[in-house]
DNA sequence: GAGTGGTCTAGACCACAGA
DNA sequence: CTGTGGTCTAGACCACTCG
């Protein structure tokens, strides 16, 4: 039987890990430095950093340069069900504060929401769907969402100008039932979403903006709400950590 | 304004990523070896090979030790669309082929699965999503998927006993629209479909078996499929590289 | 300036594949 | 046996943070 050997920086990556787990090593707690651990196990700087690098590309732990190893404040995944979240029931409970408020709170955190407003134009990609021209300027609402102080995924919509423009979705506070209500009211009701999900690196913004090590991976799902005409109303990019999040999707099987 | 310095291992493989994307070095082929890159740049031969692992994490190679470094054969990304795929045309089309192979051929390669069938237990959570005993035996469908000769996704189908045991899903082939139309036959219509998504790294026996490193990280697709009463009636557990598919949901909303 | 993680070089040796 | 990638050590220096 071949019984290959266990690499060094392996066998620590297993023991910190494993001390990450029990709780020995806290949440948000500094890890021993890469040069003590070095000295405490006798061996080379180097070998005791790819035992971090692992941990770190695991999404255990985040090295800081200058400042140390912190063990990741959330070990645990945050469950998005993708299909109730839209309900309106889900998005009216919590204090309006909506599915993603209840998502974050299910961990016993708090959920905090920091929008910020503009217009200008859309994603390339993003314009197709909208169907509107790649330099035409439509409404961007940045989201940068927080589960205490942690930032656990950054949500842009982005809607027409010619629907947009103008109303509550430029405010701050789109108020009881969020932008899906507000445009409903005004004859724009979404009747079918669909959500493309893909799995990438992130851009160097994203990174420093998630707090991660730029090999980290991140969802990037591009959220899409038609009417019934077929029209898209309302296109949501979401970029979040794979560590953090699991998916969930329900849907009626099509007999045809 | 701070602008930093680009490490040599990052502009060698930013390099080295224009030429795989531009085709200079072909899908499938060798890169040259790292020690010969190190001479040609006069770098050491750990910072090249922090370059290679750079790419063999955003999964452009693949590094085999004592062969080479070689470029991925699959650099696009397979469409799955969740929803469509379990439509019965979908499922139908292609010489009974199914799904699969349409999102295969579609980026003009051959699919090809490679199914083995075994009564045995499932793993916990499955088994107590089909609702049976974490020892009870169940049927277990596990499927190797391939892309001509690209391993692209690990499908692994458990059928509770008291409805598969005995039936044509003990057979290698389950005739035109697979699983789902045998069970409709046999009174177990799927009608509503639940998929679970998470991004973990493999375990070992899923990275030598999908061919990748193991700080790659891979789709955990859990797809439930319940009947008209509620009954879990298949599990499929897909383990997939997330760097070769992107995944699509669509779903009607409900208004309550 | 002291302390932290990150990069880089030099060079040895190990593990695996294949002729 | 040779060639490939992988691990490891020794030690220097860089980049960033904070007092």
């Amino acid at each position: 039987m071949p019984e290959r050997k266990t690499p060094k920086w392996r066998q620590l990556a297993d023991d910190l890990r494993a001390k990450i787990k029990s709780g020995e090593f806290a949440k948000g707690s500094a890890l021993p430095q890469i040069r003590e651990l070095a000295e405490e196990t006798g061996w080379h700087y180097e070998t005791v950093r790819s035992a971090v690098r692992a941990l770190e590309s695991e999404g255990l732990v985040v090295a800081k340069k200058g400042k140390g190893t912190f063990v990741s404040s959330i070990l645990d995944k945050i469950y998005r069900d993708s299909t109730s979240r839209y309900r309106k029931s889900s998005r009216e409970e919590n204090g309006a504060r909506g599915a993603f408020g209840a998502e974050i709170q299910r961990l016993g955190m708090t959920p905090r929401s920091v929008p910020t407003i503009s217009r200008g134009p859309a994603p390339a990609d993003v314009a197709e769907i909208l169907g509107v021209a790649a330099t035409e300027a439509v409404l961007i609402r940045a989201r940068v969402m927080y589960a205490d102080d942690t930032v656990v995924q950054l949500a842009t919509s982005y809607f027409p100008g010619d629907i947009a423009f103008g109303t509550v979705l430029e405010q701050e506070d789109t108020g009881t039932g969020g932008s899906i209500s507000r445009l409903a009211e005004q004859g724009h009701a979404q009747v079918e979403i669909t959500e493309d999900v893909e799995v990438r690196q992130p851009t160097d913004e994203e990174a420093e903006a998630l707090d991660i090590p730029s090999d980290r991976t991140v969802f990037e799902i591009t959220h899409i709400a038609r009417t019934a005409e077929g029209r898209a109303v309302e296109v949501v990019r979401h970029v979040a950590p794979t560590t953090l999040w699991k998916l969930s999707y329900t849907w009626a099987v099509d007999a045809s």
